[in-house]
DNA sequence: TTGTATGCGTTATCAG
DNA sequence: CTGATAACGCATACAA
């Protein structure tokens, strides 16, 4: 059983107060004399005392934990923002309670409602479905909150990458190679990067083929297969696991076409075929993340703006080798 | 400010007793008057009444959650593990708390200090640098505890995957397609699963050239820069994340050599160089990993065996017809 | 400078 | 069947 503040005031012969005092280590414990003090650290030392984590929490009403809900943590993007968000949390004194919704609305749902009931200070969040009702509903009103990647309209905190721009550069080089008739593969559209990406390229392009589903490698795989016989200019996924999936189909392909990615593809300069990708900044979409829930953890109502931050494109080498062969004919 | 059982007793001309047993709806629940349980559901959900945990964990000394701490959240393979071992737990009533000691023995540390105090009900981990003495040091005796992926000698609750066998299939393949001298990227020898994989294959072959560092990327492009000038037969690597990084430094490769890798390597088959990988069975060690914690936390004193499971060999299309041309010598 | 008393929201024990 | 009452471990207002 581990030991409690009562454990070492007796030890001690003081009250728990005083140990507490001591222990806690701000104004107060200035305010104690050094004799008992220096009993006290020696006693709670020598018994191992760790806080109990639980019942101060209870107490203060704070757990200096945060909260973050990302929507698929097998998906290596979401590894990586996960792993900068608990660093800069933790540079400002808060741990991270990581948390996964699988892209599951159910389970996404549940985690909602369980998490502001565990104590948190903070909640950050990848929605898969919620609107803002959703979250209000749901939500505590003074919970501070960020949404993370999918912006929801009515949401100030947030902090995402634009969707249009991203969409923009990504169609600029495709068509700067002379890509005309494409085919999609896309995650769900009722997550709104998926939608929105596939509508502003749908824009853009002449889709002869799409190709819906899971936010999955598998997906990717199954919509290569779906596209093999009508032979498009290129294939643009709306997410970087798609593209992997549609990567990973494509040994057989004699004619491979110009894969079109949002997010990273990685060890793509070695892959031999075109890829252009429009990348987000990941640390900064972290760092801006915190930077957006700390005001509101101190209590500050700062009107946070919602922030959206621009993309840049990235060709691989092949991709670049053609953009040569356009803009120098021989 | 959230509703508490107080609250609906008040409501409901009730006591607190009664409101609680009626909403924990056990055994307790069922000697409740039927009148007066409807009249408390039907407040607890007017009032949207939510169970604070903190306070229930608190008195009860059950949280219904377990901690996983992995060595590296951004590293693919374990969030895919974070994953399946969370839907796992949570088909078994349990909810995961996932933690990252980004391969920093000293957060590692901290959070071992840390995660029992906030009540949690078990505690998987992938170890970076804690011993079995320390790990006993600073986990109380009785805390559910399973290791995950780097056995601790001395720790019976444990799940890895055998690295002789798997060093052996590796080297195997190897030697079938005529590597004789190799380079090493290896991660800090001070991880067992790197050291012993680094021991394994050094036994096996010659090695001509070594190049250590943290488990990224970039420490494996930093390696092949060194290897340069070698020429070796083959770049072995210790784990996916080095593999990645020696590949994306490939790129500008005449003669590019063949590579060896433990764990898998994304998109392998349209990769234009050899690559043979020793891989683990990711979902058979999530699920294993729950069997093991399980009966632990039913306070079963059930003996777990440390597990250990088999890898098995995949190359990609271009390492199998090396294999072609040497089986089948024109 | 230190001790006493109270309460955070729940569950559990014990009466009635 | 139900209601007081006492913890769980800690922090703090209030006394001393």
């Amino acid at each position: 059983m581990q030991p409690t503040l009562h454990d070492i005031a007796r030890e001690t012969n003081t009250s728990v107060s005083t140990v507490s005092r001591v222990l806690t280590g701000g104004a107060s414990a200035a305010r104690i004399g050094q004799a008992t003090r220096l009993r006290v650290i020696d006693a709670a030392h020598r018994l191992g005392y760790r806080p109990n984590l639980v019942a101060r929490s209870l107490r203060t009403r704070r757990s200096n934990t945060v909260a973050l809900l990302v929507s698929d943590i097998a998906n290596p993007w979401f590894g990586q923002m996960a792993s900068l968000i608990e660093q800069s949390l933790r540079h400002h004194g808060y741990s991270l309670m990581l948390c996964n919704s699988g892209e599951d609305a159910q389970l996404e749902l549940e985690h909602l409602q369980l998490l502001p009931s565990k104590g948190i200070d903070g909640l950050i969040v990848v929605p898969v479905l919620c609107t803002k009702n959703a979250l209000t509903e749901v939500l505590p009103a003074d919970l501070p909150l960020v949404i993370l990647d999918r912006p929801i309209p009515g949401i100030l905190a947030s902090v995402s990458s634009d969707q249009e721009q991203a969409a923009t550069i990504l169609c600029d080089t495709l068509q700067r190679v002379g890509v005309e008739r494409i085919a999609v593969v896309c995650g769900p559209q009722h997550i709104v990067t998926h939608r929105r990406r596939n509508e502003l390229v749908s824009a853009r392009f002449d889709v002869i083929a799409r190709h819906e589903g899971p936010a999955q490698r598998d997906t990717g795989r199954q919509a290569y297969i779906k596209f093999l016989q009508i032979q498009p200019d290129a294939i643009v996924c709306t997410n970087n696991y798609l593209g992997q999936g549609v990567i990973d189909a494509l040994v057989e392909a004699d004619n491979p076409p110009t894969i079109g990615c949002f997010d990273e593809i990685a060890m793509m300069d070695l892959l031999p075929i075109p890829i252009i990708c429009s990348v987000q900044d990941v640390p900064l979409l972290a760092e801006s993340c915190v930077r957006q829930l700390l005001p509101q953890l101190k209590g500050e109502e700062i009107k946070a703006e919602a922030l959206v931050l621009p993309t840049r494109a990235v060709a691989n080498r092949h991709f670049q080798s053609l953009l040569l062969a356009r803009t120098q004919p021989a």
